[in-house]
DNA sequence: AGCAGCGGCCTTTTT
DNA sequence: GGCCGCTGCT
């Protein structure tokens, strides 16, 4: 099929997933060069709009690929729209910048690491090192973690960051302010040493590069003739002034965004970053995409009832054609167990009478912690799932100490990798001998892991036998870093790591510290295998990956089963059908956001993204119990949005919904002392359905009585008899919820 | 140096 | 309920 856009002169041949382009969409992707702002509401077309655009611009405008910068927010966002530009212009979309932001800025940084504190081979630090990295900070100040609290430190130091203030910028209102700034200033001056940048850094130091040296500035503003962002709405300071500064000057910036869904404030984000666009690209252009591809109508308003209660947006007034749809399904369990099963339930339900198929659900979730019911009922129903995020596979311990290995191995002034493995296995290099280390490095001016490798080439020297017993007990692991660095460019990767295995003996180690729920050896080994598709591109490509891999990275798309997500993972997804769990105060919304009202602002928005993912069917579910954050159990309110939802949308009732703001100050709230009538209690109880779960014909399995057939059922007093008959034993009338029926077969 | 036992704290969301 | 850091013992 052929489009004609613009004159008639140029023309597309759009391949087999052509998708006809509205008026506002065609509009988009064939503007003339210049400041675009595109707002765009869930489910209209943004991401194809996006792709379009760079399409456009190669096949009609005639620009090079090269000369294009698209920057999305995931890496797999960046793959699919890479595959689809791919898939439409061939070989004219080679070379293209295409990706993360981090990713981004990691490629640059690499290029111009010569103006730079570290060299072109630094290494990122992710969460935990830099948690690692504070704590010794913080200790060396001879401060107390209570007092000083690193994550809190960190939030701070990232907050500056991301609003671009250097340590020496770092704002003093008080006393603490300049505990915190000198804290800043040797986390700083330790990442530098140790040759490694943390995310923020990664955007910090390419806007510094892009503002204060000119040279850098008009190289890249010039090479990028053209450049595109995605989720613009979830941008912060330091992206936005990097941005300006690549198209202040042809001003070729093409935003997408929408700011009913910003949802990372808490990370930097300003959806003010529109406003600011809007003040700095004058004469720009703006388009408002409001035709929604995705929902049904029910859907969508319901959405929209949700969002309509936030303050100071742009309404927007979102219209599809897809019809009214089915009500939106509001279930209240008992208990979280029985929230877990209802959902597990419903799927099983489907997929059984083969309504639908395993890729069409979704269940979403405020925090990771609550995945772990959902996946014990999929166990127990024995239906496979997807999980995303949560226990990371590149988060475990085994797979972390691996790549410490390879990351040491790589930049040996990598102090928090040197600091994790030099005692791995356990060789006797204990708290006290790392500490005598680090002093002679810091005596030397050299890191910890220059010192080893000095040592070992210093072997039996004057230098030797001053530092003495330390020596002594460095020295095997010195030897064995200085044959890993001697191999690491004779050898591929795989070898290097099977040396690096062979010579820790990690297999025992790891084996040893297994229980018999994880085998960690086998994450080894998976991670080996990961290193096998990096074989060509080498270890600083790993490395890299490895430090930028997003949570929807982790899993591929090729596993036909249901999909657990937190929200924030959800966004730019769809599916068929969608649950969202835990609508009660205190997990969504959150906590800790009831104090602020941007705060609460953005749950609701957090909420609607999850909203809008569905396309067919919504679920929205609440447990009146459910277990603390400390384990105790705890008598919940539903949450406030519920509230907001017309009843003519929705299907199934909340309890307790009228009295909601009655006696109970939420602000007021702690974990801990319950404020509903009944007392605490460890057990919950067995779940209690509200639905029919039997029906004639089923074929089911009792603790004694074995295998039966069901006759009959019915709901009664809120619970189901159920009369089974049973081979050799005749009819039996069974209660659910006590008699732990099982179904075999629907 | 390493381990076991205890007490305090906590978890929001992610590149 | 679980993690982490501290302590005190071997």
């Amino acid at each position: 099929m052929t489009l004609i856009i613009g004159k008639g002169r140029i023309f597309f041949i759009m391949s087999d997933f052509l998708i006809e382009l509205n008026p506002q969409q065609q509009k988009a992707v064939a503007a003339p060069p210049g400041p675009m702002l595109v707002l765009a509401g869930p489910g209209s077309g943004k991401t194809r709009v996006l792709t379009y655009r760079v399409a456009y611009l190669i096949a009609a405008l005639e620009v090079p690929a090269y000369q294009i910068m698209a920057v999305t927010f995931t890496n797999k966002a960046a793959r699919e729209m890479g595959h689809r530009v791919q898939s439409l212009l061939q070989e004219k979309a080679e070379g293209l910048w295409l990706g993360t932001f981090h990713a981004i800025c990691g490629r640059i940084l690499r290029r111009e690491a010569a103006h730079l504190p570290v060299d072109s081979n630094f290494v990122i630090f992710d969460e935990d090192d830099q948690l690692t990295l504070m704590k010794r900070v913080i200790k060396e100040h001879k401060l107390n973690e209570k007092d000083f609290n690193p994550r809190q430190v960190l939030a701070k130091i990232s907050n500056a960051k991301n609003d671009l203030q250097m340590p020496a910028d770092y704002p003093l209102l008080n006393h603490r302010d300049e505990v915190i700034q000198s804290l800043y200033t040797a986390y700083q001056a330790y990442l530098v040493a140790s040759n490694a940048m943390d995310f923020d850094d990664m955007l910090l130091y390419t806007a510094h590069l892009l503002r204060n040296q000119a040279s850098i500035q008009q190289k890249y503003a010039h090479r990028f003739k053209h450049i595109l962002v995605d989720e613009f709405q979830d941008t912060n300071q330091a992206q936005y002034n990097l941005l300006f500064h690549l198209a202040a000057h042809h001003r070729n910036l093409f935003v997408v965004g929408d700011e009913d869904q910003s949802i990372y404030r808490w990370r930097g984000a300003d959806y003010k970053n529109v406003k600011r666009f809007e003040a700095d690209f004058t004469n720009h252009e703006k388009i408002l995409l409001e035709q929604n591809y995705r929902s049904t109508q029910t859907i969508l308003d319901s959405a929209l009832s949700v969002i309509n209660e936030n303050e100071h947006r742009t309404e927007k007034v979102l219209f599809t054609e897809r019809g009214k749809g089915e009500p939106v399904i509001v279930y209240e369990a008992t208990d979280d167990h029985d929230e877990a099963a209802y959902v597990v339930d419903i799927i099983a339900r489907q997929l059984a009478q083969e309504k639908a198929k395993e890729s069409d659900f979704a269940i979403m979730y405020r925090t990771n912690a609550q995945s772990r019911l959902l996946e014990e009922a999929f166990r127990r129903a024995n239906l496979n799932y997807r999980l995303i995020g949560a226990q990371r596979f590149y988060g475990r311990r085994e797979v972390k100490d691996m790549i410490a290995f390879l990351r040491l191995i790589y930049n040996p002034k990598d102090e928090v990798s040197l600091s994790r493995v030099i005692n791995l296995p356990p060789r006797g290099i204990g708290a006290v001998t790392l500490q005598r280390l680090q002093a002679i490095a810091q005596q030397a001016d050299m890191s910890s892991g220059e010192v080893l490798l000095a040592l070992n080439a210093a072997h039996g020297s004057a230098f030797m036998s001053d530092l003495g017993a330390t020596a002594a007990r460095l020295l095997p692991f010195s030897k064995l870093l200085t044959s890993w660095r001697f191999n690491l460019d004779l050898v591929s990767l795989t070898d290097l790591f099977d040396q690096v295995l062979l010579d820790t003996d990690y297999e025992a180690y790891v084996k040893a510290e297994s229980d018999a729920l994880q085998d960690r050896w086998a994450n080894v080994l998976e991670l080996r295998a990961v290193l096998l598709e990096y074989e060509e591109v080498g270890l600083a490509a790993f490395l890299e990956a490895m430090a930028l891999v997003a949570d929807q990275d982790t899993l591929p798309d090729t596993i036909d089963a249901p999909t657990m997500l937190t929200l924030h993972a959800a966004k730019g997804l769809e599916f068929q059908q969608v649950f969202i769990i835990g609508l009660d105060e205190h997990y969504l919304p959150h906590s800790r956001s009831l104090h602020e009202p941007e705060e609460l602002a953005e749950e609701r928005r957090l909420f609607y993204v999850g909203m809008t993912r569905a396309k067919e069917r919504l679920y929205l579910t609440r447990a009146q119990r459910r277990r603390s954050p400390y384990g105790s159990y705890e008598t919940m309110l539903p949450s406030r949005f519920l509230m907001d939802l017309p009843e003519s949308l929705t299907r199934g009732r909340i309890s307790r919904m009228d009295s909601w703001h009655e006696n109970f100050d939420i602000q007021q709230f702690q974990w801990g002392q319950s404020y509903g009538s009944k007392a605490k209690s460890t057990a919950p109880k067995p779940p209690k359905r509200r639905e029919q779960r039997f029906f004639p014909e089923m074929h089911v399995q009792h603790p004694v009585y074995g295998e039966g057939v069901v006759q009959n059922s019915r709901l009664e007093f809120g619970d189901e008899t159920v009369e089974v008959y049973f081979d050799g034993l005749g009819l039996k009338a069974l209660v659910a919820s006590m008699s732990r029926l099982e179904i075999l077969e629907e």
